[in-house]
Formats: structure tokens, sequence, C-alpha cells
DNA sequence: GCGCACGTCTATCAGACTGATATATAGGCG
DNA sequence: CGCCTATATATCAGTCTGATAGACGTGCGC
């Protein structure tokens, strides 16, 4: 029922590439992936349990971790690449995407031009914020990990991001001048509303 | 704690268009906002009767629907309409959005570029089907709806998909681009290899 | 040398949300 | 008559988020 663990999936891979602890583990997916996955400690850290009970990862090694605490490293079994490596062969289940900024676009129709003005202003300044990390990220990467095989994906699913953010502000500017034409159109006719009543 | 729950917002905004059932509110959010939002019954139901139970919405009237079964037709109070309008001025919280077909390009990195060059035809087969339809939805709004004041705000919600989707198909290519590369590179080193060890 | 902010680490919980499924009825079709 | 489709409500297991808590270590300021 509901959808599949991802979870999961995210773990085996990551481990493919190091064995590593839950707190690591999400650090690298922060690290590595984290502008289009995260993964929080309230489902990694039951999953890690499972996914060890089902012999997908297995205790690698117990250390005592910078910070006092008792680090569990991870690692994966067989099993565990062969079950991620057919995750990696099926297809990608698409699913519709909720969108908060159209939504309350939409509703806003009913409120008047102002307000969603404000969301398109805020939407617009945080997508160049992250554009612009982004392009930092990408230049990073170039310059420090050549020569690394996964650079290529890396890169790729950076440029996913920034052509993505590209066509957002686009969107943002197409947006800004129809609401703002649609305010203008709203304070005509309340103007001509006025001097009818006179 | 978690994030607040949206399926009220989108269930006040729609009520405050017209009175509905909880079946007729799955249907007008599908078939208005549907290629950016949906709403399951398991959030839906229980959301009405915790929100009736709040008094942000009502029950309207109870009707013999055609199917047999009594249909629950709910308005939204006084109360909702404030609570809406509340959250319509809020702002958007942005978070990052899973994507699946990311994170498998990005572990496909160790298992080689085809099934990940299989995943990319994929989405971009899906995206042009997803554009055509988007595009007709636009046509069929336009002359259907003249005159009605969603109109604009029906237009930039599509016009926001239409977007994403052409730099969606635009990063297909390119990612095509790259992952044919690879593989070549890869078959040229397997033979290299093979001459090698003559 | 005392407190305390910060980083590292595991862990848990309420609540949101999905996708599947169950149940019931009316109408149309062959 | 059975079968499909549309209308309608309801429930459940299971995923995932964001918040919070607790425990320890290091370095910093005063």
């Amino acid at each position: 029922m509901a959808r599949e663990n991802t979870c999961r999936f995210a773990v085996l891979g990551m481990l493919c590439r190091k064995p590593m602890s839950g707190y690591g583990l999400r650090r690298a997916i922060e690290q590595t992936v984290g502008h289009f996955w995260q993964e929080s400690y309230g489902n990694l850290y039951p999953t890690l349990e499972r996914m060890e009970a089902e012999g997908l990862i297995a205790l690698d090694r117990e250390e005592r971790s910078p910070g006092g605490r008792v680090r569990k490293v991870y690692r994966v079994t067989t099993e565990g690449r062969r079950v991620c490596a057919g995750w990696l062969r099926r297809p990608v289940v698409p699913h519709v995407e909720r969108n908060e900024l159209l939504l309350k676009l939409f509703f806003g129709a009913r409120v008047g031009p102002k307000d969603s003005l404000a969301h398109v202003e805020r939407s617009r300044a945080e997508a160049e914020g992250l554009l612009d990390a982004l392009r930092r990220i990408d230049e990073d990467a170039r310059r420090e990990r050549e020569g690394d095989p996964e650079l290529p994906y890396w890169h790729l699913s950076i440029r996913a991001g920034l052509l993505g953010l590209e066509a957002h502000l686009r969107w943002c500017d197409e947006a800004r001048a129809t609401l703002q034409g649609l305010a203008r159109a709203q304070a005509a006719k309340k103007k001509r509303g006025k001097q009818d009543a006179r």
C-alpha cells in the first residue's frame, strides 16, 4: 500500500559508495543530492533497522564517534546490492507534485492580485538564490572532483535544477506582468465606480 | 508538528467557489488544479470531519445523490473564509521536492549509462504527453470560459506547467547526449581492454 | 575552570498524506 | 440477468516530515 519506501533505495545507493552511519547518510545525501532529495531522521533510523532485519544492510562496525556516542556504521550486503540494482532498472513511477504557490494564486483570484504578486516576487527571489547556489556548487565540483566518474551524473542533476529554475524565473516574470495588468484593471474599475457614484 | 494540513486550504478555497460534497471536491480539484494539486479520499474525508468540528465548514444539506447514497454537501462558514484569507496572505514555505529520476541517474553512475538512458527516454515521452494535454486544456479553457475572472489565473498555472515541461524536455535532450557519450566512451574502453588482453 | 554554544549521534512521536480497498446503489447495455 | 460505470463515503497500512529530546565532546569567552 501507499508508495514504496524510497528511503531504502537512497540508503542502498549511498551505502554502495561507502559504509556510513545514519547521521553520515543524512549528511552525504544532503551534500550530494540535497537539491532534489532529502531524508529526515524520523524516516532514516527506523528504515535502517528494518533493512538490517531484512538483510539488505549489515552493521559494519561500531565506533566511538567524535562526540561521545557510539556510531553504528552500516554497509550493504550482496542481497542489498541486488535489490538496489533491481530498483535502478525499474521505471520511475510519475506522480503529480503539489505546488502551493500555484494553489494560492488560483484561489487568489477571489482576493485580488496584490497578495499574489507578493507571492510571485518572493518565489522569484528564492529561485534566484537557489540558482546562484547551484552555479557555485557546479563550479566547485568541476574543480575539486575532476576525473571522478560520478562527475558527469552530478553535473546532469545540477543542469536539471538550473534549467528548471531558469524556466521558473521566466514564469515569474510572465506572472508578474499578468498580475500587474489585473491590478491596473481593477484600480481603473474602482475609479470608474467612484466617478459613477458622484 | 509535520507540515500544516494543506488539504484544509484546498478544501476552503474550493468551497468558497461553491458548496460541494467530498466526492465533488475531489473532482473539482482534479478538473481545475489537477496538474499541480491532488487530494486523496483518505485525506479528504477525515479532514472534512475535523473542519466541520472546528467550525470552518458546515453541512449545507444532505441530498439523495444520483447513485443511491446520501451526498453530504458542505459550505464554508464565515470563520472558514477568514482562515482561508489568512492562509492566502501567508508566504509559501519552500521545500525540496524529491526527484526519483535524478536519484536513479545519480546512482546509475555505478551501473552504466544504458538503464539511465531508458529512464530519460521514458521521462521525455511522458513529458511530451503532458505537454500536449496541457496545451489542449489551455485552448479549451480559453474557448469555453471566456470572460471568467478566474481565467487569467488558470492560464497562469498552465503556463507554469508548460514552461516547466519545456525546460524538462530540453534537459532530457542534454541528458541523452551526455549519456550516449558516456556509453560510447565505455564501449571504446572495453574494446581497448580486449585488444590489450590479446 | 566554568558555563555554554555547537557539532555529532541515535531515537521517538504526532500528524500529514498516499494508494488500495471495502461497501452500497442507480442506470445503461447486451 | 449479469456486468460495467459513475456516484458516494469510509478505513487502513504504511511512508515521510518536522520537531524535539537526550547524551557526550570540543573549543571559546570570560
